[in-house]
DNA sequence: TCCTAACAGC
């Protein structure tokens, strides 16, 4: 049968406890605290199955004992209610007849951890919170009721009720644990400054309540954060902040300490968080530092290619015996990677297992720190010796390839041109069951697409697509750019109507190599509506994007857009750069505007910017255009004698041209000497112009010694070479000559058979 | 929950 209690209990469902809390009858049997001596244990007992009397027929008498002597236990008796209405009916019945405020301190303590064991705890403790704040004046708080509301207003961000709570404490029953409540609801609300204000007071000396672990928990735990509710705290501040309390003999745990150097570094701070671990190192020696604090400095000196102070901290570390792990050699590695110091990254790999003479034989390397060295020889331009590495890895239990293993390498080997071996190697990733990823796909697309093969790279990505793979912006880049580059723009946009329609979100890149590829055909009002849909899309324009732009409106003439560019550039706040002045440069130089060319000349210069090779090019071609050779070679000769710009091919090419152009084909070939003379490369275009110039003046013998130099340099001829030939050899009968020519062989010295290294 | 993290597009 139930007792009416129980019943009372049930009716008022929604403030019972869960089942292992709530029976009376467990209460009956709990004993009470282990502190409790028996005689008390019996008293108390007796005195919670008195008030468990359902209809709060109490008898003041039997209760007034615990009032006074024992009222130490009254807490406890409180949480053997089992119930926060019952308790609050005591509290209530206790307030009629008592002036006594320590004992109703104490049951309302006993009610708060009550509500606080209710799993809707935060709810019940606020509930108390207000009761007291609306009727209960007269309840003073105890250290332990302060600390479970502190808690409690804390997590609700209730932080005002804190603050208020906090200032009627008196200094006696203030303690560490409130104040590092009140701290870390301070710190969650955003009120940054106070609770800086309240650990200052808790690190003063005469206070009594230091600063202690969870102090440390809180505040380092509030310098790691990435994000604050309220200001976010400088650089220098957390610096400062944590001398501070290291001073005070408060370290952050390892953890926290990587969290902090991580973030400092992130916001490339190295010299803050340089600081910051060496104060640690300072005050807390090697047991506070591990190495994976050691590790984010590491990491964040790597990117920022600062090897002095990377081999100091690396040194350090070895005199406070702070044992580096793999990670540590991890990050070495990937530096030396990044700044193409290959074989210095093989010897530190080498020693680390063990293969070399060193100290740190017997680490074993994992996949990262193969796929790293893997990366960095495809860079480097050795793929061949990366799969060796891949080889390696198959060989070993934990070092599996994986699919970045396999990225690597196919993005190696596209950018070597072989594409054969990528496409194999993406074959054998599948043959291993390694599973290909968006980044797979687009490396080998953008591979493709690079190598002219975009009819390759639709099938492949046509073929992903049946495998549910779908294409991201990078994908959609390369086909688009690709599809500019051989100037069809209506596939161009084809492809980027399909992104839109797949769901994929366009990013500043993919818009950029539209917008690009519409000014480069000359579509400006296409490239205008891009940039409209750019701009509602949430992006902005950068420099690279207004330079094609401008390029284009250039290029149609278009002038009032380009000054409308100009404007809306230094509006947005970018600066023209050197692009920007070239193409401005070069446009007016078209249009015979030498004077205006030659005050933007001075303008960039101002700006800080040096005239380029494109500079000087734009001028010397401006005024071959206007038949100004003279001119133009004086401009070359100042190019060669005063300025930091020595010519290259594309000058040549353009003198070279004018020079044949001009009939002073003379003057031509002396300048390709001096290439030659110089280590300037000619390419096929120098060749075509000069063959012109030779053609139109008849020289069959000239021609014949430039066509074996060209062989000799490697270049082709391509249709326009054998535009300009044909005809001619054909009319004075040495077309047997251009055969030859084609296939490789010599021309000049009829007695020349053997073919040369055109064959390589 | 920190550190190496690698790979793709302008």
């Amino acid at each position: 049968m139930l007792s009416q209690s129980k019943l009372l209990l049930l009716r008022r469902r929604h403030w019972r406890l869960p089942s292992t809390f709530s029976s009376r009858l467990r209460c009956h049997t709990d004993s009470p605290s282990p502190s409790l001596p028996n005689d008390a244990e019996s008293t108390v007992t007796q005195v919670v199955e008195h008030l468990q009397n359902p209809w709060n027929h109490w008898d003041y008498d039997k209760l007034r004992p615990f009032l006074f002597d024992d009222s130490h236990h009254l807490p406890h008796i409180t949480r053997c209610l089992n119930s926060i209405p019952k308790a609050l009916d005591f509290l209530n019945y206790l307030r009629d007849r008592t002036e006594h405020h320590q004992a109703l301190s104490l049951v309302f303590e006993g009610a708060l951890e009550l509500a606080k064991r209710h799993p809707n705890s935060q709810k019940n403790l606020i509930m108390l919170h207000s009761y007291r704040k609306t009727n209960g004046g007269n309840i003073a708080l105890t250290s332990k009721s302060a600390c479970l509301l502190l808690q409690c207003l804390g997590k609700a961000q209730m932080v005002d009720d804190s603050l208020l709570l906090f200032k009627e404490l008196d200094c006696s029953s203030k303690n560490s644990r409130i104040c590092n409540e009140l701290l870390k609801g301070l710190f969650k609300s955003g009120r940054t400054d106070y609770a800086l204000h309240v650990l200052d007071e808790m690190l003063e000396r005469d206070s009594d309540f230091s600063p202690d672990d969870f102090t440390s928990e809180v505040v380092f735990g509030e310098l790691g954060k990435w994000e604050h509710h309220g200001r976010s705290f400088a650089d220098e501040e957390i610096v400062g902040l944590v001398t501070k309390l290291c001073e005070h003999g408060v370290f952050p745990d390892a953890f926290k300490l990587t969290q902090i150097i991580a973030k400092l570094c992130r916001h490339r701070k190295n010299g803050h968080a340089w600081e910051l671990l060496h104060v640690v190192m300072r005050f807390g020696g090697a047991v506070a530092v591990e190495a994976a604090s050691c590790n984010a400095l590491l990491s964040g000196l790597g990117r920022e290619r600062d090897i002095q102070r990377m081999n100091k901290l690396m040194a350090e570390m070895e005199e406070m015996r702070i044992k580096p792990n793999l990670v540590t050699f991890g990050i070495l590695v990937n530096y030396l990677c990044k700044t193409r110091r290959i074989d210095a990254a093989l010897e530190v790999f080498d020693k680390l297992r063990g293969k070399r003479e060193g100290n740190w034989v017997g680490v074993e390397p994992d996949v990262v720190l193969f796929n790293t060295l893997i990366d960095g020889l495809c860079k480097a331009g050795r793929e061949e010796h990366g799969l060796n590495l891949l080889q390696e890895m198959k060989t070993k239990k934990h070092c599996r390839p994986n699919a970045i293993t396999y990225n690597c390498l196919i993005d190696g080997f596209c950018k070597a041109g072989k594409i054969g071996k990528a496409r194999e190697l993406y074959s054998q990733m599948i043959e291993e069951g390694v599973e290909p990823s968006m980044v797979t796909l687009n490396t080998l697309v953008n591979g493709l697409c690079k190598h002219g093969k975009v009819n390759n790279a639709i099938e492949f990505f046509n073929e992903m697509k049946g495998k549910g793979l779908k294409g991201n912006a990078v994908t959609y880049t390369a086909l688009i750019s690709a599809f500019c580059g051989v100037n069809n723009i209506d596939k161009a946009m084809q492809y980027f109507d399909e992104m839109l329609s797949s769901g994929c979100s366009p990013d500043a890149i993919v818009y950029y190599s539209l917008i690009s590829g519409l000014s480069t055909a000359g579509r400006m009002d296409d490239a205008s509506v891009v940039v409209s849909r750019l701009k509602q899309a949430g992006f902005g324009l950068d420099v690279a994007c207004y330079n094609v732009l401008i390029s284009g409106f250039c290029k149609k003439k278009k002038l009032e857009r380009v000054y409308e560019m100009l404007d809306e550039m230094e509006k947005t706040g970018f600066k023209p750069d050197i692009v920007t002045y070239n193409t401005l440069v070069s446009y007016l130089g078209k249009i015979g505007d030498f004077a205006t060319a030659s005050k933007v000349m001075k303008r960039m210069i101002l700006e800080g910017l040096e005239p380029s090779v494109v500079t000087y090019g734009a001028i010397i071609h401006a005024y071959c255009l206007k038949e100004n050779v003279d001119e133009a070679m004086k401009i070359f000769e100042e190019m060669c004698s005063k300025s930091k710009v020595p010519p290259n091919n594309v000058i040549y090419n353009i003198l070279i041209n004018a020079l044949c152009k001009n009939s002073n084909v003379e003057r031509a070939v002396s300048l390709m000497d001096d290439m030659k003379l110089k280590g300037v490369r000619p390419n096929t275009t120098t060749y075509n112009a000069i063959f012109k110039g030779v053609r139109d003046k008849k020289m069959l013998q000239k021609a014949f010694e430039l066509m074996d130099r060209m062989i000799d340099d490697a270049c082709s001829p391509d249709y326009i070479t054998m535009e300009i030939l044909t005809e001619w050899f054909d009319a004075v009968g040495e077309i047997e000559k251009l055969k030859r020519f084609v296939e490789g062989y010599p021309v000049s010295s009829p007695s020349a058979s053997t073919p040369t290294s055109i064959c390589f």
